[in-house]
DNA sequence: TACGTCAATAGGGTAG
DNA sequence: CTACCCTATTGACGTA
């Protein structure tokens, strides 16, 4: 499997399918007229913000209509370029870091902290949505070599030739089939006189879940993920 | 006008 | 308790 760049200034870990290509979608949502007290959102004195007024005549009637009227922040290109090229360096800021940024920019620390929040939670959420449809595609492939291999075993059942038998890793001998049992959870082939199951080395759902763990956004988790198999009884696989 | 984007808030969890 | 993080959500704005 081949690890492109998909977005190169929004995410890090990438993960490539043959044919897939991830499109984002967030989601969104709508609401009424909901203002609250935001000292984040007073207009500042000589900064460089974008600042787009916020609300019509109607909008302060309705929300109480004190005050001059609300505007909402948008950075500029340079803000968000700079604060992506900090995010590369970097997906969390110290408190040096995030007042230095600040002063650069021209913004309070908490809307720097915010930017930094938000920017942390898209990443993941693309990350999501790329491991979504990297699964459904492993599930659909995974789907049809089941079919395949249950095709194959009626094929061989209606032959009939003799008691099926299955070579030893170890030995290259023929293994009797009733020493060789399936594990109920990763349907893999485990012996029960000892001889280690075949193993093709990890799957993709480990891959990823392994990936993600170890990817630097992931860095503030508090409880790593346990697969599964480390509580399954059959130890052996 | 519906929908996507994004700055910002609320609220819960955790480390020091 | 404080400071930080994460997640879910809100609401303004841009645009197809």
């Amino acid at each position: 499997m081949a690890i492109l760049p998909v977005t190169p200034s929004c995410l890090e870990l990438t993960i490539s399918v043959a044919g897939f290509t991830s499109s984002s979608s967030f989601p969104s949502s709508e609401g009424g007229c909901v203002m609250r007290d935001l000292d984040i959102n007073q207009v500042p004195s000589g900064g460089e913000e974008e600042w787009v007024m916020m609300g019509s005549a109607e909008d302060e009637e309705e929300c109480g209509g004190r005050g001059p009227p609300r505007k909402k922040l948008r950075l500029t290109k340079e803000q968000s370029r700079l604060l992506e090229e900090s995010f590369r360096e970097n997906h969390t800021l110290n408190p040096k870091q995030k007042e230095t940024l600040a002063l650069q920019l021209k913004l309070k620390p908490r809307q720097v902290e915010v930017w930094f929040q938000n920017r942390r939670a898209r990443t993941k959420l693309k990350q999501t949505e790329m491991e979504c449809e990297y699964l459904k595609r492993w599930f659909g492939s995974l789907t049809e070599e089941n079919r395949r291999l249950q095709r194959e075993v009626e094929e061989l059942r209606a032959m009939r030739v003799g008691p099926p038998t299955v070579m030893s890793p170890h030995s290259c001998e023929p293994m009797p089939a009733s020493t060789l049992t399936m594990c109920p959870r990763c349907e893999r082939v485990t012996s029960t006189n000892g001889a280690p199951s075949v193993d093709k080395g990890p799957t993709p759902l480990r891959a990823i879940t392994s990936m993600a763990f170890h990817h630097p956004n992931s860095m503030n988790r508090k409880t790593p993920p346990v697969h599964h198999h480390a509580r399954h009884p059959s130890a052996a696989c």
